[in-house]
RNA sequence: CGAGAAGUAGCACAACUUGGCAGUGCACUAGUUUUGGGAACUAGGGGUUGCAGGUUCAAAUCCUGUCUUCUCGACCA
């Protein structure tokens, strides 16, 4: 009486073909008409505005406040910093026209806003006392992306971008990683990612930025995710803008800057770590919906039971009930798809035997509790699900880094193995390219500073171990 | 941006080779019967065949251009 329809392509057949099965099944994003630029659909949505509720009361508890800056930069305003300019340039749409009439000057859509922040800090900072200054904005920004992918890479993004002043190098030193933090406890905690956070090389840093640190996933196909990145930008942009103030003796000073931001790319990242065949899988901690209740028939009994158990929820724990007319199949492969936590289904065969199934998302299993219990199961399986996935996905990722100190075995690994791969580096750009020109892969972070090991790639002394990989 | 593949209803596809009424399944609407892993029957609705031009009596079908999607590279969060 019923079949099973398989819409979504094999994990492991078609890791591609899988990804964009699942965005499209579990309903989160749809094509426009514009390349790189997509529609985010409700269920989507929810899960950023998930992202958004956390991290908005992050920034604000530790000082920060949301501005909105203007969505256009004049071409010489972009000119300013030299660094910056050659990183973005390639990459920015240009406005020459308003209406018909040809602009005097043509202007980019923002693809990132340190130009804007720079010339307005240097309007509003006079005083010692006007600092530190920690801004934070959410809007979208435009890179012209020459290859596209829902959430991994668009060519409009939706993001949060901090940008902060400070009076002392050591003030935005310890700003740079405490955001840095604030994103590696949220991708740990909330996403359930294990991710590598570490400073990026010369090669890969932010264009015009001195330090940049960057959140590091790996994907289930053992490809790099860059899901977060904070920088330290000395005074650059702002001996660029002229921007001083006045310090407690009347001297002239130059502030210290930062900025740091995420995007939407982390839903990608969510998705590709943790789904699976039957759909998506969401960690409960950022799941827009928790727990699913599935009347097996609607009757007024099976709605009755299940009030009674949402009653005994505590708020915070979001629930939905299907009480569609669709056949139970048909429900519990929706509820899985969406990637909801908890289901719970309720027959009158339940209500009988006073007992009703939960089934957990990640692993699928099917436990019997009884009707009393619902409500604290629920509560109690929520954390614990949350674990389970960090776990799970902890052990594939660490069973994908390798480590070596011979460049033939970094070949080999390189060729052979997906994954990440550890390795002694001198700290030279030659290097990098070296192995990027002969294994494609990039460095995604340092790991720490070291002594006593050679460079596989030059022979030279190392003074770093870093991860290379390849990236979406 | 280079190489390749594809675009026909919301989704998956047929019709294209050999030009001649635009179809099927799922989804959608109404009704009836159902309901413990993607229900059944009946009756319906939905299309400038991605877009623009060309060839032709006639184009989904042939030609040119363009846009979008996917794959592999190069570039990037």
């Amino acid at each position: 009486m019923s079949k099973l329809v398989t819409k979504i392509t094999d994990r492991d057949t078609d890791f591609a073909a899988w990804y964009t099965d699942v965005v499209r099944e579990a309903d989160l994003v749809a094509y426009s008409n514009v390349k790189g630029s997509m529609i985010i659909r409700p269920y989507g949505y929810a899960i950023w505005e998930s992202m958004q509720n956390y991290l908005d009361k992050e920034f604000k508890k530790l000082g920060h406040q949301n501005v909105q800056m203007p969505m256009f930069i004049p071409e010489s305003l972009l000119n300013i910093e030299k660094e910056h300019v050659k990183g973005f340039a390639p990459e920015v749409a240009w406005v020459t026209h308003g209406g018909d009439t040809p602009l005097e000057e043509r202007m980019c859509v923002r693809p990132t806003s340190e130009v804007l922040f720079c010339d307005h800090f240097k309007n509003i900072i006079k005083s010692y006392r006007d600092l530190p200054i920690l801004y934070n904005q959410w809007c979208t920004i435009v890179r012209w992306e020459k290859t596209t992918r829902p959430f991994l890479r668009s060519r409009e993004i939706l993001w949060q971008e901090g940008h902060t002043m400070h009076k002392t190098e050591v003030e935005a030193r310890e700003e740079t990683l405490r955001m840095l933090k604030v994103y590696e406890d949220f991708q740990r905690n909330i996403l359930a990612l294990p991710v590598l956070v570490g400073r990026k090389t010369e090669k890969e840093k932010f264009a015009g930025a001195e330090e940049t640190y960057t959140i590091e996933a790996m994907m289930y196909d053992g490809v790099a995710l860059q899901n977060g990145t904070s920088h330290y930008f000395g005074q650059g942009f702002a001996k660029s803008f002229g921007i001083t103030f006045l310090d407690e003796e009347n001297k002239l000073q130059t502030p210290y800057q930062t900025s740091w931001g995420c995007t939407t790319r982390m839903i990608g990242g969510v998705i590709m770590t943790h789904s699976d065949n039957h759909g998506l899988v969401l960690p409960p901690n950022i799941a827009p919906i928790k727990v699913r209740f599935v009347p097996i028939k609607n009757t007024e009994e099976i709605m009755e039971c299940i009030k009674n158990i949402t009653s005994k929820l505590p708020e915070g724990i979001t629930y939905d009930i299907d009480d569609s007319d669709k056949s139970p199949g048909f429900k519990f492969a929706d509820a899985e798809v969406k990637g909801i936590p908890i289901r719970v289904e309720i027959g009158l065969r339940d209500l009988e035997e006073k007992v009703a199934p939960l089934v957990r998302r990640d692993t699928l299993e099917k436990m019997t509790v009884s009707l009393d219990d619902v409500a604290k199961e629920i509560e109690n399986l929520l954390p614990v699900i949350q674990a389970s996935m960090y776990d799970k996905a902890l052990e594939r990722r660490d069973s994908m880094i390798y480590e070596t100190e011979d460049y033939q075995e970094f070949k080999t690994l390189a060729s052979t193995k997906p994954g990440f791969i550890l390795s002694p580096w001198c700290g030279s750009t030659e290097c990098e390219d070296k192995v990027k020109d002969e294994t494609s892969l990039k460095s995604r972070c340092i790991k720490e500073e070291i002594e006593g090991k050679t460079c596989p790639f030059c022979g030279k002394p190392a003074k770093y171990m870093i991860y290379f990989g390849r990236q979406y």
